[in-house]
DNA sequence: TTTTTATCTTGACACTGTCTAGTTTATGCA
DNA sequence: TGCATAAACTAGACAGTGTCAAGATAAAAA
């Protein structure tokens, strides 16, 4: 298949669909979109897509892994970047934080309807399960075992840890939500409220 | 306006419609909701929820007030009961996470469109703010006080164990989601490692 | 070249929210 | 009591939605 300009076959319709689908979800949210206005924002048929995309629930999932996968990355680089200086557990969560306080949306989307294939089982990570946990899960491992934490316990703080970002995450997306300071500034001052002996080596604070 | 069976109007179809409402989201989630559905299943015509709703959104609204009462009670029933013994805060968060747990369709309503008029701000607390934060908030801010923590500090701690409870009932909501044991036994450890000195006198664990 | 396949268009259908208009019942007022 | 008014509900219509079915077009395979 070659590149013809405004011709009937599209050079790349899936994932001109899937980058349009994301602005428009990024811009009107999940609630008012639709397959229909978006074959119209790509000046194709409404049927067009579904030479793509099974039905309308595949591609949603398939706009969210594109979404993961950018956070994904995001993560990856913090972690990459910060891996001496300063906290990188502090570092990893503002990345976790600012990438959905900058885009509501996206939260909203993304566990919304909720269908991520999450594992918290304590066993070994697979590539299949929710990266951004992988990721997330891998830097607080290496931290709880450099400060000798057994290994049983470590599965259990990983997770708390994980969700206090994510309820803070949760909080700051919310639409009517008041608040008197600027979130992402005072990121520092609650993740040091969650004080968890075990990451610190026995020193709180 | 006097009952009569079977009749042209009905005896209060306004909460026969919410409770109705209620039920469907709880069974089939709030995606598959339709006002259309909702009044076949009360037996009246399509536009008969219009003589009390002003449209489909503000019936949501409805449907969210009724279900958030029904969590501040219990909330509050909690407290009322586990005044003196064991640990109060810790009722409180099995309370809040059991009430999702058992019916996951309501967190995803309630924090899906995530609507709700929650104000974070340090000042005192209004009746027009989210209740079952209010009641939350009260219960936290009474042990720090008694554990002399400065004012300033108190609204950070509130809000970071909020999130860290909203957290936890988040992941334990998701629909794809593996753990290996059951959360509701499992939150008393959860609660622990959120390790805050100031909840428990300067003296963690 | 001919055949096959992938991609895209057009038309149709049922379902949705909601507007308009009309019908039935209850209520207020003389 | 009787009548006007309002409240509660029905019926029909419309645009927008997801998706099925059938056909057109272009690329790939033969």
């Amino acid at each position: 298949m070659q590149k013809t300009e405004s011709s009937y076959h599209h050079e790349d319709l899936k994932t001109e669909l899937l980058e349009e689908g994301i602005k428009l979800v990024s811009e009107g949210g999940s609630q008012n979109f639709s397959l229909r206005k978006l074959a119209l924002a790509c000046n194709v048929s409404h049927q067009a897509p579904y030479s793509h995309f099974e039905n309308k629930e595949k591609f949603l999932e398939e706009m969210q892994k594109y979404i993961t996968q950018k956070f994904s990355s995001e993560l990856e680089n913090t972690i990459a970047s910060s891996s001496k200086k300063s906290n990188p557990l502090e570092e990893l969560g503002k990345t976790y934080f600012s990438f959905f306080v900058d885009n509501p949306n996206y939260y909203h989307f993304l566990f919304g309807q909720a269908n991520i294939n999450l594992d918290l089982t304590s066993g070994a990570g697979s590539e299949k399960n929710y990266q951004p946990y992988e990721i997330f899960k891998e830097l607080v491992i290496q931290i709880l075992t450099k400060n000798d934490v057994p290994g049983k316990k470590q599965n259990d703080i990983v997770i708390s840890l994980w969700a206090y970002i994510h309820g803070l995450t949760s909080l700051a997306t919310m639409k009517n939500v008041k608040y008197d300071s600027d979130w992402k500034s005072k990121l520092h001052d609650f993740i040091s409220i969650f004080n968890c002996r075990e990451l610190n080596g026995g020193k709180p604070e």
